[in-house]
DNA sequence: CTGAAAGCGCTTACAG
DNA sequence: CTGAAAGCGCTTACAG
């Protein structure tokens, strides 16, 4: 900068006003200045800058991993609102491995970040705590169980969309259904049984089948299990994408017809559920604006400097009727 | 770090000794230094020794997307060997986007990383030479096409994947074939159709279906066109999972069981392989170690500041064959 | 609109 | 083993 400064023939806070165009510089000036630049290849030191100005204009982002299609559709999302606003994204996977984010969050406690995104709320139940003490504004997103009232939060209504997928269901005259499901998706399946509960009809825990992870295999023996325990259920609500691929696949073994046989609602609409035939009737959940929206927070926090409101905000998901419903003969 | 000083009686140089441990301190001092720091819950400035240092503990990584199983498990390995070495990731996903790239350079060409790790070529094609005047180390891995001579590459050995597909179906028995490619993947036809000129056999280029992108829809309709041309044909080898996928739901569609009727054998052994019975034959690539390495490479250049003479380090992958192949009756 | 000064919070030689 | 100084490369008031 300061050779840069010598060869235009000012003084290098000259050149700093150049650059960031704060301080009004005389346009002869200025065109000499961006001439020094080019020629020299000078390219400013972001540490420096962060270190005088406060601020790295990065963001972390935690997330629980990146091999599934909502996260990773999540975080590039989160990349791209990030962009458009010049920020950078260190991201931190933590495999829903508690000791894993509280290595990474103790890494974080610095300067390095002007904010942190923590997206999932897999395997972070106890270490969140740890955040008790940081400098920098904290957002949740996409977290479906109960959330610390320290943060801001902006997730979506999973209740809503368990209860979009019942309301389906009985808008097609569907009565007795079973469910496959996430342990961490407790929502979804309350969600969905409001919807019957609305008709006067139980959905009873005996109909609901846990996979302990959301897995195509998992969902397809889950499945398997309670077609075979309830073989005159004519609908099923997977609360995952995959764990309903595997459900179609249990019902292409057992000889039985979706959605002649069987009506399969999803959930998460992942392009995982359109992959083989039928496509799923999915509900959608809008990552998009939950990142923008997120991220919005966060800089407000960020530029603003005011503490926003440990508020709860919550996106509506919706339905997408697809192939694999249809209404009861 | 002066306020922590004070309190423990000694100056910010003796606290900066302690927290480095580059310069032997006293143990009795030593630990009303850290008594001070826990007192003060003080964390260090992270930039501030960054621009002290010159050193970030940063690395960027560009990579296609991560919303494929092949990259989004890099990136994850990649987290893991940077973790282990004390380093973050800075994440920037080009989207197959020239212009995207540009812009995620032009943003790094500061003091913000210590190296930069280029994953996967796909997009890359003209925006490298960006990459000319920067003044970080810079490694290319999973790079299928041509490399440019400037930096060092560690990559798979694509053809060879190819070829060892093409073995497995020659030792099978197999004689007439076809192929489903990606544009992309020529290495790994040229590989296949090597295999079989071994033994003087030929693959035409009539029997080699390019599907424009490697998506579980491409794959299906492509598979469809190639055994209806090609009826006779036994196997079929398909350079992606996803088309693999897609094709032996082509074949169900088709009436032709696999392996029986056909035989399939995929390339880069993701999850996405073994959801759907029967579980893909394919050809696993060594992303662990091809993380490692490259990290090793990034770093050794980092901290020793010797420029690594442009190298080209293939690993080799190997055939992990399950249940869609078989030999010929 | 442009120049001289101080400071962001560390680390790295360099004397004692 | 411990203290005083200079410097990393910027930005931010503050005079002219």
């Amino acid at each position: 900068m300061q050779d840069v400064a010598k060869r235009a023939g000012v003084t290098k806070q000259t050149v700093s006003n150049v650059l960031s165009g704060r301080v009004p510089v005389r346009p002869i000036t200025a065109a000499r200045v961006r001439e020094a630049i080019a020629e020299l290849g000078y390219v400013p030191n972001l540490v420096a800058r962060s270190l005088a100005t406060g601020s790295s204009r990065t963001v972390g982002m935690f997330v629980p991993t990146v091999s599934t299609a909502f996260y990773a559709g999540l975080v590039e999302r989160v990349e791209d609102v990030l962009e458009e606003h010049g920020y950078r994204l260190l991201l931190c996977t933590t495999r829903r491995d508690g000791e894993r984010a509280r290595r990474h969050l103790a890494g974080l406690t610095s300067r390095s970040v002007d904010a942190l995104l923590i997206a999932g709320d897999e395997g972070l139940t106890d270490h969140l705590s740890l955040l008790s003490r940081t400098r920098f504004p904290v957002v949740l997103c996409a977290w479906e169980t109960r959330a610390p009232a320290r943060f801001p939060v902006v997730t979506i209504d999973y209740e809503h969309g368990g209860y979009l997928a019942g309301r389906h269901l009985r808008s097609l005259g569907h009565e007795q259904v079973t469910v496959l499901a996430s342990p961490a998706h407790g929502p979804r399946v309350s969600g969905f049984r409001r919807a019957f509960a609305e008709d006067g009809l139980d959905v009873p825990d005996s109909a609901v089948y846990l996979a302990p992870e959301p897995s195509f295999r998992g969902g397809m023996s889950a499945a398997e299990e309670a077609m075979r325990a309830h073989p005159s259920s004519t609908a099923l609500f997977a609360t995952h994408d995959v764990l309903a691929s595997g459900a179609l696949e249990a019902a292409r073994g057992m000889r039985r017809s979706v959605p002649g046989d069987l009506s399969v609602v999803a959930h998460d609409d992942t392009p995982d559920g359109v992959l083989a035939p039928p496509a799923l009737t999915s509900v959608a959940l809008p990552s998009r604006e939950m990142a923008r929206e997120a991220i919005r927070l966060l800089l407000r926090e960020i530029e603003g400097a005011q503490p926003a409101d440990p508020q709860r905000r919550l996106l509506l998901p919706r339905l997408i009727a697809r192939d694999s419903t249809s209404s009861l003969a």
